[in-house]
DNA sequence: TCTGGGGTCCTAGGACCC
DNA sequence: TCTGGGGTCCTAGGACCC
């Protein structure tokens, strides 16, 4: 018995924690460079607002409705996320932390006889303790857990469901539309439909070979799924990443060589950073530029080059690898929107195959060793590559950003009495 | 004026090996 | 006239997820 966790409208609900005055009113947290709506309180919801739609076509529904509308606090959400997930692990050990705001928690091995009401106690503690609504649902598989956890938010009022027998699962599939599938999205659905399959039912009714011709050993998983054999096992440790990615648009377009070159710098300096994280070093490294797809009075222009690398997890490597990079792909008639760097090819750092003339690597690795510990006592960005330039430039637009109140001393929440 | 960012997996086809 | 059989690795493109 799997159950799926997730925080209901996360950013949105993150934002009312600290402001309570915002319960019961629309509240919309914005994408970076304050571009897109990316959540939505209930009440936002029921006003029409979409995922995805750009902030500027809804400002005059925003104005009528008084939406309170907030730039994305990455840091906070973070922050929210870890503590939401640490009460996971006071219900069960085995807990899979699958996106910022929702987890799969095991619960094989387990009394199930009451495990409905474990679940309501979860979704108290969660309310209690850090202040977020959650949803929980219970089933056999992933799959179904995140049906269970659908209804749980549309039909339950404890915020709790449990598919837990054949005829139950019936009944699920029966209501879930079948773009509600995780694993079905838009491509698969639009032809599912045209083949009379509107339900998740509808689909586990498909012939398997029909099944894997259109839609691989994928589809098939999710059906096997669907009917209630578990395929997709829970992942405790999440595995290393095979790629990292560092990517920006810029408020506005720009032409300035020296300004992208700071920016892609400062991109590789990020992978970097991630990269030492995890542990890994990279063979490859991307650059990719771009003009604004938007502009139809422009031409579009986009382009990316890869540098091999030598298993280095080195900013200063990087750097020099990104600017190389930028220099063959940059044209100078263009004005670009987008920039961003992928390192891939990764290993682990400890398997790092060594060079015979490489006579560099230990000394940046202890420089970036001493780099990354300076810039988490100190706060981030106290130290960095001079490649990097004033990184203020090109800053992101976040007209609406709430303090980040619970990483930051100066900005912890004050309350008047 | 204004449209995000970061990932994974699967398959087909080409290049290569013996 | 007639041209085998079996395999691996890599990449691009398409689909999916949050």
């Amino acid at each position: 018995m799997y159950a799926l966790v997730d925080g209901n409208n996360f950013y949105a609900s993150c934002e009312r924690v600290f402001n309570p005055g915002l319960q019961h009113k629309p509240v919309v947290v914005l994408s970076n460079n304050d571009g897109i709506i990316i959540a939505r309180s209930n009440e936002a919801k029921a006003l029409g607002i979409k995922m995805g739609t750009p902030a500027f076509k809804i400002k005059d529904l925003v104005n009528q409705n008084q939406v309170v509308a907030f730039s994305s606090n990455y840091a906070l959400y973070g922050d929210m996320s870890q503590r939401m997930m640490q009460i996971f692990h006071d219900f069960t050990p085995a807990v899979e932390v699958y996106s910022i705001d929702e987890a799969f928690l095991d619960f094989n091995g387990f009394d199930l006889s009451h495990i409905r009401a474990t679940g309501v106690k979860l979704r108290q503690k969660v309310r209690k303790y850090i202040g977020i609504p959650v949803s929980v649902g219970f089933a056999p598989t992933k799959t179904l857990a995140k049906i269970a956890n659908r209804i749980a938010k549309k039909h339950m009022s404890d915020g709790v469901a449990l598919i837990d027998t054949p005829e139950k699962i019936k009944k699920a599939l029966q209501m879930t539309a079948i773009e509600d599938v995780w694993g079905i999205g838009r491509q698969h659905s639009r032809f599912l439909q045209q083949h009379k399959v509107k339900t998740a039912w509808d689909f586990t009714q498909l012939s398997d070979s029909f099944i894997r011709k259109k839609m691989s050993v994928t589809g098939l998983r999710t059906k096997a799924e669907l009917l209630g054999t578990a395929c997709i096992p829970l992942e405790l440790i999440p595995p290393p990443r095979k790629a990292i990615r560092t990517a920006r648009s810029f408020v506005k377009s720009t032409a300035d060589y020296e300004f992208i070159n700071e920016a892609v710098a400062r991109f590789a300096a990020a992978c970097g950073e991630k990269l030492r994280q995890q542990q890994s070093a990279a063979n490859l490294l991307t650059v990719f530029l771009r003009t604004d797809k938007f502009d139809k009075k422009n031409s579009y222009y986009a382009n990316s080059f890869t540098v091999q690398l030598s298993n280095t997890s080195s900013g200063i490597d990087l750097v020099k690898a990104a600017k190389k990079a930028l220099k063959i792909i940059y044209k100078k008639d263009f004005t670009y929107k987008k920039a961003g760097v992928l390192v891939s090819g990764l290993v682990p750092e400890k398997n790092r195959q060594l060079s015979l003339f490489d006579t560099h690597y230990s000394k940046h690795r202890q420089v970036m060793k001493i780099m990354d510990q300076i810039n988490k006592t100190n706060g981030y960005h106290v130290l960095k590559l001079a490649a990097e330039g004033q990184a203020s430039a090109w800053h992101l637009k976040q007209k609406y950003r709430s303090k980040r109140y619970t990483t930051r001393w100066q900005e912890l929440i004050e309350i008047k009495v």
